[in-house]
DNA sequence: AGCACGCCGACT
DNA sequence: GTCGGCGTGCTC
C-alpha cells in the first residue's frame, strides 16, 4: 500500500502542492514538515492532504521529515488555505507564518563517489580531475566543485560521472538549527555516607577546594555548574577533577529562555468596573457564557471607548472568563504598544500563564515561547499581528487591540493579510469570540457595527484618579493668524506659553511630530541638488545624530557629503521638521528644559523603548518629543500638556483614508494628556482649521466624523462601499517593466468587457507611489469594484506580478 | 526563488 | 573551440 501526499513546498512556484510519494518507512501526518527533492534541489515543504492516489501523475518520493511529529494543526491549515485564496499568496507562504521558529531551514545537494572501484586513472581525461576532487572532498557541492574547475566544466563532468554510476547525488541540511537551551548542572553521583566520607578524607589530604564542593552539593542538590563556580568559588578544574573520581555527574538540564523573567509579577484582583464598563461586561461575559453551543458565525464585539475608559480591564475579564470556561486566548496589540507595562498587567492576572511574541525577542526566546504556547501551558498569547499563528489550541477568544491600526495590514511581504480579517476566519473556524477594540473604530469596522455585522458596545467614562472626568480640553491654533503675527518659529505663541507653563508647574509635556511625507532631506542652496537613493526613487533622509544619508527603502547609508556633488558648493539647506529640529528648538526657548527624544531613529537596540519610557516616567525628562510611538496607548500621570507641532502632514498623503488616518492620530495624542491628578491640555497647530477630520478630533466628536465620511465613501465609492485590489508588478528593467503593466491594464480592460462586471474601475497602470525600489522599478494597478477579488482570479498573471487584496493606501 | 538549458559574443 | 553572459521555462 503506498502512500501519497499533497505538499505545499517551499518555493513560490506555480501551484499550490505537489505530490508526493511517502517511502514505506515514514509515516507522513498532515501539518507534518518534509524535506522534499525539487527540480535539482531538495527544499521543505509542509503535508497538507493524504492519500491513497497523488494528484498528479507524476511524483516523486518525500526525502525524509524534519518533524517526527505535525507542528500545524487542520485547523491551521484550513485558516493558511484561506489565507492563500483570499490574499493571492502563495499556500507555503500562509503556512509558514504558523512554523515554529528556526524550523525553515536550507539544503545543499552534494555529491560523492560510489563504491565502484573504478580506477580513476582509467577515466576519460576531461572528467579524471573532477572525479578525484569529489573523492578527495567526500562530498562536493557542484557550486564549489565549479569554483575549481570552472562552471560547465563542473557540470559535464557531474552529468557524465552521474550517468556512469560513479558518482551520486546526496544532500544536507544547512545549519545546525535552533534547539532548546541546555546548561550543565552538577549533582552527587554517590550515596550520602560516601560523600561524607570523601569529604574528610579530601579535607585532611590536598582537596580542601574539591571537599568544599561536595558540601555544597550536599547542601544544595542540583546545581548548575555556573552557579557552583560562582558562589564556592571554584575553578572548573575542581569539577573535572571530581567527575574523574566518579563522585559528581554532569547532567544537561533544559533552561527557558523567558523574556519575561524580570518582570516581577504582583497578583492583582480585577477592579470595580465603571457604569459603562459594567453594561459592555454583560454583554460580553453573556455570550462568552453561552458559547459553548458552537455557532457558525463567530459572535464579534467592536468595543468602543474613549482613551482611558478601560478598555484592558474588559479583555482581562473576557479572557478569565474564557479561560474558566477552559478555553484560550489570543491578544492582538500593535507592536508600539506592547510595552512592559501591558504585560505587566496581563501578568498580574495570568500569572506564569502568560506568553509573549515580538520583534524584540531573541530568537532563542521565541523558539521557548513557541514551543510553550504549543504545549498548551499559555492562557493567553500576547503580540503583534503574528500572534494570531501561534500554535495555541482551543481558542475561544481573540482579542485585536487597537483595531483601527494600520500595523494589522502586512503589506511588505506575502501573504498581504490583515490581521482583523484573518482573526475572524479563525474565530469562524474554530468557534471562538472577537472583541475589537478602539477609541477611534475603523470607519469600515464602524459601518459594520451599525450594519449589524458586530455588535457595537460603547463606553464613554473615562477614569483617572481624579475619579470620573472628561478629555481635556483642545485647542486649534491656525498657524496662518502665527504667521501673520509675526511668529517664525516652529510654535505657536499658545503652545510656547503652554510649554513654559508646563516647566514652571514641574509637570511634563509631549510634543507629536507626524514626519510622514514630510521626512527630512538636504538640498544644495546653490543648485537645488537633492541627494537621493542611488537605488530606489526616493530622497535620502538626513539622521543627525549619525550625521548620516539613510534611505528609508533599502537602508543604503552614506555619510553627509561636504560638497554638492553637481556644482561644488558647500552650502545645504536642511528641509522638513524632524523630531530633532522640534527638541532643538524646545531647549533653544527653554534653556535647561529636559527634553526626551523618541522615535524610530533612537530606538534601535531592544529594551531602549522601555528604557526611554522609564527615564520619562521617573520624571528625568520634562518633554518628550516623538512621531507615531508617542501616541499609542502610553500613560504617564504626570503629563498634563500634548502638543501636535502640525497636524496637516498627514492630512497631504494620497490615499481617501488620509482624514481618516489623521482623525485618529489627532485623538490619540490627545488622550495622552490629563491622565493622572491633574488636568490636561492639547494644542493642535494646523494651516487647514476648518477641515472636518482636525475639527472633529478637537471636539472629540467621532460619531461626527464618522457621519461625514461615511457619506464621503459612499458618494464617492470607497470601501466600504466598494473593495480595491491593487496588482504590482516589479522588473529591474524599467522598459519592461511598463510594457508588463501595459500589456495586462489592456488585458483587464477587454476583460471589463468579456466578463461583464461593469462595476469594476481600473486606475493606471501606473508607476508605483515609490517607483523603484532596491534596483527594481514598480508598476501598479488599481482595481475597484463591489468584487475585484472574484475578477482578478479571472486573469492570468504572469511570475513578478504579486497582488494585494484591501491595500491600505490608494487613492 | 533557484536552477538548468540554450543561444550568443569574447577569449585562448 | 571553450567560457561565461543572460533570457526562458520548469519545478510533482
Amino acid at each position: 500500500m503506498t502512500n501519497y501526499a499533497e505538499v505545499a513546498v517551499n518555493s513560490p512556484a506555480g501551484r499550490a502542492t505537489f505530490s508526493y510519494s511517502v517511502p514505506p518507512s515514514l509515516g507522513v501526518e498532515v501539518g507534518q514538515v518534509v524535506w522534499v527533492p525539487f527540480g535539482s534541489r531538495v527544499v521543505q515543504g509542509i503535508v497538507v492532504e493524504t492519500g491513497k492516489q497523488p494528484i498528479s501523475e507524476a511524483t516523486r518520493e518525500i526525502a525524509d521529515a524534519v518533524t517526527s511529529f505535525p507542528p500545524l494543526s487542520s485547523l491551521q491549515i484550513d485558516l493558511a488555505k484561506w489565507i492563500s485564496q483570499h490574499y493571492f499568496s502563495s499556500l507555503y507562504a500562509a503556512l509558514s507564518l504558523m512554523l515554529p521558529p528556526g524550523l525553515e531551514r536550507k539544503a545543499t545537494v552534494y555529491f560523492h563517489v560510489t563504491d565502484s572501484g573504478v580506477d580513476a586513472g582509467l577515466l576519460p581525461q576531461e572528467y579524471k580531475k573532477a572525479f578525484c576532487l569529489i573523492k578527495e572532498e567526500g562530498k562536493i557541492s557542484l557550486e564549489n566543485l565549479g569554483k575549481k574547475i570552472g562552471q560547465s566544466a563542473a557540470r559535464r563532468a557531474a552529468s557524465w560521472l552521474l550517468q556512469q554510476h560513479l558518482i551520486e547525488k546526496g544532500w544536507e541540511a544547512k545549519g545546525t538549527g535552533m534547539g532548546p537551551k541546555k546548561v550543565p548542572y552538577i549533582k552527587l553521583a554517590v550515596g550520602r555516607e560516601k560523600v561524607c566520607e570523601e569529604v574528610e578524607r579530601l579535607q585532611k589530604a590536598r582537596g580542601r577546594k574539591q571537599a568544599e564542593v561536595l558540601k555544597f552539593l550536599l547542601e544544595h542538590g542540583l546545581v548548575s555548574a555556573t552557579y557552583l563556580k560562582k558562589e564556592l568559588p571554584c575553578s572548573d578544574s575542581v569539577i573535572k577533577a571530581l567527575e574523574r573520581k566518579g563522585l559528581v555527574a554532569r547532567e544537561e538540564v533544559l533552561v527557558r529562555r523567558d523574556p519575561l523573567a524580570d518582570i516581577e509579577t504582583v497578583p492583582a484582583l480585577p477592579p470595580r468596573l465603571t457604569r459603562s464598563q459594567q453594561i459592555a461586561w454583560e454583554s460580553i461575559s453573556r455570550v462568552i457564557e453561552q458559547k459553548e453551543k458552537s455557532m457558525t458565525v463567530p459572535e464579534v464585539f467592536l468595543l468602543f471607548g474613549i482613551t482611558g475608559s478601560g478598555k484592558t480591564e474588559i479583555y482581562l475579564r473576557a479572557l478569565a472568563e474564557t479561560v474558566a470556561a477552559g478555553k484560550k486566548g489570543i491578544c492582538l496589540i500593535p507592536e508600539i504598544s506592547l510595552t512592559r507595562q501591558t504585560v505587566e498587567r496581563f501578568l498580574s492576572r495570568f500569572p506564569g500563564r502568560v506568553a509573549v511574541l515580538h520583534s524584540g525577542l531573541t530568537a532563542g526566546e521565541r523558539f521557548d515561547e513557541w514551543w510553550r504556547i504549543q504545549k498548551g501551558e499559555c492562557d493567553v498569547v500576547i503580540g503583534p499581528r503574528s500572534a494570531l499563528f501561534a500554535p495555541q489550541e482551543n481558542v475561544g477568544l481573540i482579542i485585536l487591540d487597537e483595531e483601527h491600526e494600520w500595523t494589522y495590514k502586512q503589506e511588505d511581504k506575502a501573504p498581504r493579510y490583515h490581521a482583523r480579517e484573518v482573526a475572524l476566519k479563525l474565530a469562524e473556524l474554530g468557534g471562538a469570540c472577537v472583541i475589537l477594540g478602539s477609541a477611534t473604530p475603523d470607519v469600515e469596522s464602524f459601518y459594520r457595527a451599525r450594519t449589524g455585522k458586530y455588535r457595537l458596545l460603547e463606553m464613554e467614562e473615562r477614569i483617572t484618579p481624579r475619579g470620573i472626568s472628561s478629555l481635556p480640553r483642545v485647542e486649534v491654533v491656525d498657524f496662518r493668524e502665527e504667521l501673520k503675527a509675526g511668529v517664525r518659529g516652529i510654535f505657536s505663541r499658545s503652545l510656547i506659553e503652554a510649554i513654559g507653563s508646563v516647566l514652571e508647574k514641574g509637570e511634563q509635556g509631549i510634543l507629536f511630530l507626524n514626519r510622514r511625507g514630510s521626512a527630512t532631506f538636504i538640498q544644495c542652496r546653490q543648485c537645488s541638488f537633492v541627494f537621493r537613493c542611488p537605488h530606489c526613487s526616493v530622497a535620502l533622509t538626513y539622521h543627525s545624530v549619525e550625521r548620516k544619508l539613510i534611505c528609508h527603502r533599502c537602508r543604503y547609508a552614506v555619510p553627509v557629503p561636504h560638497f554638492c556633488p553637481r556644482c561644488m558648493s558647500r552650502q545645504f539647506r536642511f528641509f522638513g521638521v524632524g523630531t530633532q529640529k522640534v527638541v532643538d528648538e524646545v531647549e533653544k526657548l527653554f534653556p535647561g528644559a529636559r527634553v526626551l527624544r523618541w522615535d524610530r531613529d533612537v530606538v534601535t537596540r531592544r529594551d531602549t523603548h522601555d528604557k526611554l519610557l522609564e527615564r520619562f516616567r521617573r520624571h528625568q525628562a520634562d518633554i518628550l518629543v516623538g512621531t507615531q510611538m508617542i501616541a499609542k496607548g502610553l500613560e504617564f500621570p504626570r503629563v498634563t500638556l500634548a502638543g501636535v507641532v502640525s497636524a496637516d502632514t498627514g492630512l497631504n498623503f494620497p490615499g481617501f483614508r488620509a482624514g481618516e488616518r489623521v482623525f485618529q492620530l489627532l485623538c490619540q495624542v490627545a488622550g495622552r494628556a490629563g491622565r493622572g491628578m491633574e488636568e490636561g491640555r492639547v494644542i493642535i497647530q494646523t494651516y487647514t482649521p476648518e477641515n472636518y477630520a482636525i475639527r472633529a478630533a478637537a471636539e472629540y466628536d467621532y460619531a461626527g466624523f464618522y457621519e461625514q465620511e461615511i457619506k464621503y465613501r459612499r458618494q464617492c465609492d470607497y470601501p466600504p462601499f466598494s473593495r480595491f485590489v491593487r496588482l504590482i508588478y516589479a522588473h529591474a528593467s524599467s522598459e519592461k517593466c511598463s510594457m508588463e503593466a501595459e500589456r495586462i491594464g489592456q488585458l483587464i480592460v477587454e476583460e471589463i468587457a468579456r466578463s461583464g462586471m461593469g462595476d469594476i474601475k481600473m486606475i493606471g497602470p501606473v508607476p508605483a507611489f515609490v517607483s523603484r525600489v532596491r534596483d527594481k522599478f514598480f508598476w501598479q494597478i488599481i482595481l475597484r469594484g463591489q468584487n475585484p477579488v472574484t475578477f482578478i482570479s479571472r486573469l492570468e498573471l504572469h511570475q513578478g506580478w504579486f497582488v494585494d487584496v484591501d491595500p491600505k493606501g490608494v487613492t
